[in-house]
DNA sequence: GCTTTTCTAATGTCAGACTTTTAATTGTCT
DNA sequence: AGACAATTAAAAGTCTGACATTAGAAAAGC
């Protein structure tokens, strides 16, 4: 692992590379004990800051932690789902804020995704994940519930249908992509009558799951997926009218 | 944004904290130039190496590019489906590696993953992509194949299936799903016989595919699911009664 | 035997200097 | 005037050496 080659630039990037690899490749264990800086540092033969910047990168990335005092140091940490979960939603997130993806493409894998845990759902569900369901539903129909509330007990709904599947990989998978299109989803602003529209069809997955119905829950998240879809397309509609209103007054004048 | 409490620990991950942070809610944009690292250390009141290990902290996650010399510094960086698809691969390997999660789970989450892009495929696959697949089970009859050949064979095969769904989002999420089981794949060694089922099923998807039939991919995919889950269920049965074996041994002696 | 103190190894931070890279500018020649 | 070469300056990358802070371990005291 030592090894690294005197090429040409950025030490700290190899130095950070050649210990992910170790990593990586299970030469380095969970919870062992890099050595300290200050070695690390002879052993690669550049200063304690260069190495200090290598384990910075590493720790971006959750693939160490590091504790002061003496016996501290770095150590390999153990990717749990909620630190590769947050991660890939940042990821996420970023990809779809800085490549413009159409709302129409994020929406259409989004429920894609999510319909394919529908047989293990139907299979598995429990009483408490439709009680989640449910109690999510009746949330939606109150009508003082503000656009975040909404929001979020969308959130909650869809997640407890994920969990439903009881499979850890689907669920961090799925959760990364839903939460990701959470700030796409947010800029539609949900009418009175489209809230009604969705709960309805929430109602339609909740039944169906708790018929055990694989078949009628991926229809009904099919159905509210063009639902979204469309309710999308209108409001950037409006958006795009209002603008070439502006454009025409301005034209006028 | 410059802002950073006097807390009582770690200025270079808050200090990259306030950068992501700023990055995500959009205001500073893709190709922006951030201050200079002399700036940036006078603005936080840290000295440089700590901003430096700040900005290692951003650049592990590629949020930034720096480039050296004038009119030089630290770019925001546009995150590409690559470089998302990459660093997925990255999490999603450690996370199964360190948290063994069972071989059935992970290969019911992959083929269910998979199976959601069937009906987008199905409607907009091109000849291309078939010719694609083709080639690949041509490589897979042929008897000289080594395992690596075999297994990246079969990666590029299943990858042409996601691709012909025209879903960037869901290339992306699968693309990394794929990968990142294929280590616990790399596990199995397919024997000529099982080479030919799966052979046989890779070629009903195909027919599938190239029939535009929903149904039957999602069929065939189901049935490769369960047809591996047996295989390694083999295996890894095989590998038990070795090891019980030996106990024996080790007992009478 | 338990608590308190001291020791010590490690990370975290700093200041200042030097090296290298790279683009813009300036200068020179045809 | 335009093309090429030399200069310059800004910025990242690196190093040295020091000090501050932490926290576990060992020693001292009761």
């Amino acid at each position: 692992m030592k090894i690294d080659p005197t090429k040409n630039a950025d030490y700290s990037a190899q130095i950070a590379k050649a210990i992910r690899d170790a990593i990586i490749s299970g030469q380095l264990n969970v919870n062992d004990r890099l050595p300290s800086e200050a070695e690390l540092a002879e052993q690669f033969e550049v200063s304690r800051p260069t190495v200090r910047e290598a384990l910075k990168r590493l720790a971006a990335q959750s693939l160490i932690r590091t504790q002061r005092g003496a016996f501290g140091g770095a150590f390999i940490n153990q990717i749990s789902y909620e630190e590769a979960h947050s991660q890939q939603i940042t990821t996420s997130t970023l990809l779809l804020s800085m490549n413009d993806v159409s709302f129409d493409v994020a929406c259409e894998a989004r429920f894609a995704l999510e319909r394919s845990c529908a047989p293990f759902a139907a299979q598995r569900r429990t009483a408490d994940q439709l009680a989640t369901m449910r109690a999510e539903i009746y949330r939606q129909t109150q009508p003082g519930l503000s656009d975040e509330g909404w929001c979020a007990s969308d959130v909650t709904f869809h997640r407890a249908l994920v969990e439903s599947a009881h499979n850890v990989i689907l669920s961090y998978q799925l959760a990364g992509a839903v939460e990701a299109m959470q700030p796409l989803m947010n800029m539609i602003t949900f009418t009175a009558r489209n809230r009604e529209k969705i709960i309805s069809l929430h109602t339609d997955i909740a039944d169906a799951l708790e018929q055990r119905n694989q078949q009628q829950i991926e229809h009904a998240l099919l159905t509210l997926s063009d639902y979204t879809k469309n309710l999308a397309d209108n409001v950037f509609a409006a958006k795009q009218k209002i603008k070439t209103d502006i454009d025409n007054q301005k034209a006028q004048s």
